[in-house]
DNA sequence: CCGAGGACGCCCCTATAGGATTTGACCATG
DNA sequence: CATGGTCAAATCCTATAGGGGCGTCCTCGG
């Protein structure tokens, strides 16, 4: 192994690197989370297509460790849905959605995230309120050009939206839940063809679910946030290619 | 390695089984694949408490496996939720419910589970819904001794009619999002301490809910699956200990 | 054109080494 | 005698290296 990078002089570097950040060792990476996040960051902002293979060795070699690591995080990933894995045959990016993929995920959607707006609603706090206006306040500033690399920052503010009220329940069930949705969706945002189109509606969306939790009314949070959802399944529903 | 089990001569058996059922090769099996529902089995009936630490080695000793399979089963096993990870400390078995992590998982199904009864109304099939009678007749004819394996049928054929419903819907987040409590549900009935005094009610609502799907009223369905829960709920944290 | 054969790549698993942590025994001290 | 501290062995996690088996692709000869 060892390419043309740093190299450990025989093999046996520290199995373990105390990683430091701001001066501060903040907790003992991993090799397979590292590599974890990695895959994770390539999935997310579509380097690694739908459908492409990843190979364990491949992967390994490319990040400069053994294939164990790449073995675990992979196997981790599979349960988030983004990777397939064929025994034998090894892991593939997940496929393109379908209309109907997407038609469930919204569904699924539909169920859990009105429910998430109602509970955060009870359980807001202030910092966690600020986050909220923050992410709102980063979707409207956020440019938004034709390419995918364009908006990637507004795709990014959109899901930090989501996940801070899945957060704000308290609610650990609930924030995995959405977790395994929220991969999805980003995904699908970035492959799925939603248009930009969509940004111009969905702020005022977001805004509208805001509102409701700020006047700290949970049912109208609800209703605001199943109404988006909604919204959201109708625009990508007329856009999307007819598949 | 090699304990005093059939011993490959040299340390090297076939990586593949194939597993064979009925005559046919159904899928070839992975050793990973072995580990981890030899693991989920330990978890689901029991045998593993929680807390109970499980070590790599140690499990491949058991099982008869290098450490690598098993490293591949439990970071899968750690996105149930079942097994919890602390990087270089290994992995736990997941705590007992608190009250709060219990108040959580039952709000989580109180969102999911009746959306799944109005999906799964309208998708109905006469062989799935006989397959749902049927767990409520297991429900009824299992045995419910006072100890935990005398009416372990009892908890299974439970399990199984929720698990049938969620696969019902048809919408695959579902059935993963249902999966990713039905583990936590189960576990919970394990060692939270779901009295045996349930039976009695819960076989009541769970024919409700099955009437109502039988009628074929979605609206029905869906009241009678968050009754069913709601009460599950008010049951358990009437008798659970209060911890 | 086509089929056989070999080389390559990949998955899966074993064996094993290194570093860290815990355990337990043993000894010195109050 | 009890107690505390220290050092060594055991145990465990983590990762690497390597090998067996299988599929695939490419080539080369008919």
């Amino acid at each position: 192994m060892q390419k043309a990078s740093i190299g450990p002089k025989s093999g046996s570097q520290p199995a373990v690197r105390a990683d430091r950040k701001g001066g501060r060792t903040v907790s003992r990476q991993v090799l397979a989370d590292h590599v974890y996040e990695e895959l994770l960051a390539s999935l997310m902002d579509g380097r690694l297509e739908p459908g492409a293979a990843v190979s364990i060795d491949g992967t390994a070699r490319e990040l400069d460790v053994s294939p164990t690591p790449v073995r675990e995080a992979l196997a981790r990933l599979e349960h988030t849905g983004m990777v397939r894995r064929v025994a034998l045959k090894g892991y593939r990016v997940a496929p393109v959605f379908t209309r109907e993929d997407f038609a469930e995920l919204m569904e699924a959607r539909l169920a859990i995230e009105p429910v998430n707006a109602r509970l955060a609603c009870a359980r807001l706090t202030p910092e966690r309120f600020a986050e909220l206006e923050q992410a709102v306040e980063d979707l409207k500033s956020a440019p938004r050009g034709p390419s995918f690399a364009e908006y990637k920052d507004y795709l990014e503010a959109d899901e930090r939206f989501h996940q801070l009220i899945a957060q704000q329940t308290g609610n650990q069930f609930m924030v995995s839940a959405y977790a395994a949705l929220g991969g999805q969706v980003q995904r699908f945002r970035l492959f799925g063809g939603v248009g930009i189109t969509d940004a111009e509606y969905a702020i005022a969306e977001h805004q509208s679910v805001l509102d409701a939790l700020a006047a700290g009314h949970p049912e109208q949070a609800e209703a605001a946030m199943a109404d988006h959802v909604q919204k959201v399944r109708a625009r990508a529903m007329a856009d999307a290619p007819a598949d």
